[in-house]
RNA sequence: GGCCCCAUCGUCUAGGUAGGCCUAGGACACCGGGUUUUCAACCCGGCAACAGGGGUUCGAAUCCCCUUGGGGCUACCA
């Protein structure tokens, strides 16, 4: 029976390392018939955004992990959120401090980094130096009188540590390796370290899954456990998911690819950029020197005004991208982990069935976007037709589609006849000509250029809607037999007939067959649209 | 700079804890072919790896050491 638990900080959307984490712990706690804990760790108050929580909750609902305890639904271990359980911090502390297990100290942020300047020139690791006698409550009141910031550190004991990870075997961290760590903010909120240790103890937690850039902190975990008097939990470090640019994917990497892109093009008018992104020129500027990051919609409204597509960090991002949950779990769960064998699409319930906590991998490994794809091809050809029509009818409401207003009868076929499709967004594309209006269609000038202007396009398009209008009624069968005939007659392929109605009818050379095509648009829409097309290009002919 | 982790095809990896079953298996990507009304999908075939150097051993992808390379941490962030 394992206890688990996840426990973001607040900062913004959930993103893909944090979920992999999630879900390994929650495939370890239903695995065990365990439990499950969110908890939130809002300890800087500087950092927390006001949504995030709510996010976090949806994006781990929609990948399928749910908890059993934890905001919103409580729990023998309330409260959930690192904020309002301030007083039992606190407890803890004042009983260290009696202890002289850690003591108050006043530097300034520009002392200590003055002293880690002189350390690294000196070439030796910087820990803090810790004073003979600590302070006392007079000299407390004294600092904080003279306006002196007061932390309080935790007093390391000097002596190896070895950590005993399932991943990595023993580590071992040299005695003095690690300095005394501050455990409480100028702020009087907990680090960290501190509230972390402290909740996992309190709420039982027995295994910890998380990733490698903890395992430097445990050391200075399990001291402090020790010092509490408190259990050790079994600890597991999971190697690292890199970006395909190198260094740990992590959500800076969108704003870093858009600074890169806006860098890139030549010419940028920036004011335009500022309104499409609502945000300021300055900020704008700034955000380019590296000073700032701008908040997601804006950075995602300066992509689509540039025209850049942004790697996918966030959860939400590749539900924006249409991608399935189904397809995210199964792929997260291979980053770093396999069951062994040759195994690699499995649902959740096998995923499940075959979890063993023994079977991590220790290298690092690096998000393969054309992998992840093929898992979401495969997933959309095989989930079943009602989850997918829900699938897609949540991302079509998502992304405020033109197809949103469509019923479940005609999505369903929309999916039927899309099949093979990679994406809900290639889905999306392919069909959202048949809710547009009919004098709304865009041409693409190349489809326009090779398939209408040329090899005479447009008399056929003439031919193909004399065709129509004559049919009392048409089906995807009748129109079929048409165009074959009419190739056989022509004595040309398909291709050379059909293309040009495809053009016709959705701008493109891109859409699903043809003969269902026409057939969902129906025979006025068709005509119509054939009619607009003709007028539209009379004359422009050109060989 | 200091400390920590890691190292099999381009990528994700199987095999490594019990060394011979490995002339190293699978998947994605790529290349070639087939199917075809577009884009996909689908079918068949192919290319492709044990980072380098020392040991240990009858025998090493598997164990040990060094080098090199990659990654992480180094905050009053989590």
């Amino acid at each position: 029976m394992a206890v688990t638990r996840f426990a973001p900080s607040p900062t913004g959307y959930l993103h893909i390392g944090g979920a992999r984490t999630a879900l390994f712990n929650w495939l370890l706690a239903r695995k065990s018939g365990g439990k499950f804990i969110l908890r939130i760790e809002d300890t800087d108050t500087k950092r927390n955004t006001p949504t995030a929580t709510e996010q976090v909750k949806k994006d781990l609902s929609w990948l399928g992990i749910n908890w059993d305890e934890g905001p919103g639904i409580g729990g023998e271990n309330e409260p959930y959120l690192q904020s309002q359980r301030r007083g039992i911090y606190d407890k803890y502390m004042a009983k260290l401090l009696a202890e002289k297990k850690a003591y108050y100290c006043f530097e300034t942020a520009e002392e200590l980094n003055a002293l880690r300047k002189q350390a690294e020139i000196a070439k030796r690791n910087f820990t803090y130096p810790r004073p003979e006698i600590f302070p006392n409550d007079s000299d407390v009141k004294k600092a904080e009188a003279a306006g002196k910031p007061a932390v309080i550190r935790f007093a390391m004991p000097f002596e190896e540590i070895i950590v005993s990870d399932v991943i990595r075997g023993e580590v071992r961290f040299a005695a003095g390796e690690m300095g005394d760590f501050v455990i409480q903010k100028s702020d009087s909120f907990p680090t960290y370290h501190f509230a972390c240790v402290v909740d996992d103890e309190l709420m039982g937690v027995t295994h910890i899954i998380r990733g490698q850039e903890h395992l430097n902190n445990t050391p200075c975990h399990q001291a402090l456990q020790d010092s509490l008097g408190f259990s050790r939990p079994i600890y597991a470090h999971m190697s690292v998911t890199i970006s395909q640019t190198g260094g740990k994917l992590s959500k800076r990497e969108r704003p870093k690819a858009l600074r890169n892109a806006i860098k890139a093009k030549a010419e940028i008018d920036i004011e335009k950029l500022a309104k499409a992104a609502g945000i300021t020129t300055d900020e704008i500027n700034e955000f380019i020197a590296g000073k700032t990051i701008p908040d997601m919609p804006a950075i995602d409204a300066m992509a689509e005004f540039l025209g850049v597509v942004l790697p996918e960090i966030n959860v939400i991002d590749f539900f924006r991208n249409g991608y399935l949950p189904e397809t995210m779990v199964n792929f997260m769960a291979l980053l770093g982990w396999n069951p062994g064998g040759d195994k690699e699409i499995m649902p959740l319930e096998e995923l499940l069935d075959c979890f063993d906590i023994s079977r991590f991998s220790k290298s690092n490994s690096l998000f393969d976007r054309d992998k992840l794809i093929s898992f979401n091809t495969e997933y959309i050809r095989t989930i079943s037709k009602e989850k997918l029509l829900a699938h897609f009818k949540s991302y079509l409401c998502e992304i405020d589609s033109v197809a949103n207003k469509a019923n479940d009868v005609l999505l369903a076929k929309i999916l039927e006849i899309c099949e093979g499709a990679r994406t809900l967004a290639d889905i999306e594309r392919k069909c959202r000509f048949l809710f547009l209006q009919n004098d709304k269609i865009e041409y693409d000038p190349k489809a326009v250029k090779k398939i209408l202007l040329k090899n005479d396009g447009l008399a056929i398009l003439q031919i193909i809607a004399g065709k129509i209008e004559a049919m009392q009624e048409i089906s995807a069968e009748k129109i079929e037999n048409m165009l074959r005939n009419m190739a056989e007659e022509k004595q040309l392929g398909l291709g050379k007939i059909a293309q040009p109605l495809r053009v016709a009818i959705c701008g493109n050379t891109i859409s699903p067959p043809i003969f269902e095509s026409v057939n969902m648009l129906g025979k006025e829409n068709t005509l119509a649209r054939i009619d607009i097309t003709l007028r539209t290009f009379e004359g422009k002919a050109h060989g």
